[in-house]
DNA sequence: CGCTATTTTAAACAGGTGTTTAAACTAGTT
DNA sequence: AACTAGTTTAAACACCTGTTTAAAATAGCG
């Protein structure tokens, strides 16, 4: 194997597990059993390496989800909002094909570049790849036409957040739920469990915005 | 005002801006006008500085969460999911009359707790105040009986990400709708926002958990 | 005042950080 | 075999990290 991709597959599982501040250079180079100039060598910086491990995520991801998303909002029939984020289960297990628990491991990072590096990850993934946004409110508009864009903004960014967010977690979560539940289950079953509380989100009636009451 | 309480405060919006590893002792103390090694003296290390800048709001937070609760729980009537979320907002925003900007930091502090430092703050947290999880849990049981204890696990947890990933990220984002939809908003917007989504994640019909068809 | 206990201070500590350098090594080509 | 371009290597760079030290300053009290 390359160099290059040592040094890729190693910073993966150690940005996932530590976060992008959390992991240091000569940590990835040692796991990685690659010399330490190795990376500014092959990618010019540490902040470069970041985004060179989200690319080959997103370049995988992107265009998975872009046709199924496509292919959504082509159909007769109106697609459910349960059938959108359906819709993100294949692209995302797919990763797990193109590397053992990609999955995972890229929604660690997603919710990992949301928090570490004051949010230049996220400058970095909306410019660079912007259609899933679009696509993605795209669908949302065609399954639940009612909802004005600016619910739509604030509704997908929630659920960003829970699957970011219990995904960055669910290795941890996923041992108390076994733990205290005697429940086998894996990412495919968290999976599962989140997108019905996801789709029931989003689909929420829509409530008039008052000045808030604190009786 | 009180060397300890400069760095306390100091701490509070350094943390939650930068992560608790993105801010240094020697910002903190800068940013408090106060010498270096004020915070090993007062406080013994960082990691007990990060506790205390925790403590100070849960120790405020958890009893009023736990008396509205409990309120809620004792009426008459069954409460609703809409209503359990609420009783979060008195406490949340009570937090903003003990210390300015108090409810904004504290939700970004939680999530950076949850990303940051390998979980040790939500040991911390779960370990030192987990009245405020079996509260929360018993209410939402009273007003969704239906819901396994798995099912609450889960569901609890997606909403703490919601909740958490939102309000950690609530500048930025607050930022990008105010220019994409000219629509002046603050943090109480954004929570009047996302309790109708939560509630309905929460509240969500109960769906058989069968292996993933991927076709 | 004088004594004590607490707090503040500047300096140093030992170790870790990303990055750069120049020499060594490894193919590939003529 | 000799030259070249690409790669790897060990060492050093300058800087930042949390923590500790011992001296200086401050406060509280008899």
């Amino acid at each position: 194997m390359s160099t290059k991709n040592k040094i890729l597959d190693a910073a993966d599982v150690l940005f996932a597990n530590k976060g992008f501040n959390g992991t240091s250079l000569r940590e990835i180079t040692s796991q990685a059993n690659v010399n330490l100039a190795a990376v500014n060598y092959h990618f010019g910086s540490k902040k470069e390496l970041i985004k060179a491990v989200m690319s080959r995520y997103m370049d995988e991801l992107s265009p998975r989800l872009e046709s199924a998303l496509s292919l959504l909002c082509q159909a007769e029939r109106k697609p459910t909002l349960h059938e959108v984020f359906s819709a993100f289960i294949e692209p995302l297990l797919h990763l797990n094909e193109f590397k053992e628990n990609g999955t995972s491991t890229f929604l660690q990072l997603l919710g990992r570049g949301y928090t570490d590096s004051q949010g230049f990850l996220r400058w970095f993934l909306t410019t660079q790849y912007p259609n899933v946004f679009t696509n993605f409110t795209k669908a949302v508009n065609i399954a639940y036409p009612e909802l004005s864009a600016e619910e739509i903004f604030w509704r997908l960014h929630f659920t960003m957040g829970t699957i970011v967010f219990t995904m960055s977690s669910s290795e941890a979560l996923i041992d108390i739920a076994q733990n205290d539940f005697d429940n086998k289950l894996d990412i495919a079953g968290v999976i599962e469990r989140v997108i019905p509380y996801v789709a029931a989100g989003v689909g929420a009636p829509i409530t008039k915005i008052e000045p808030l009451s604190l009786g």
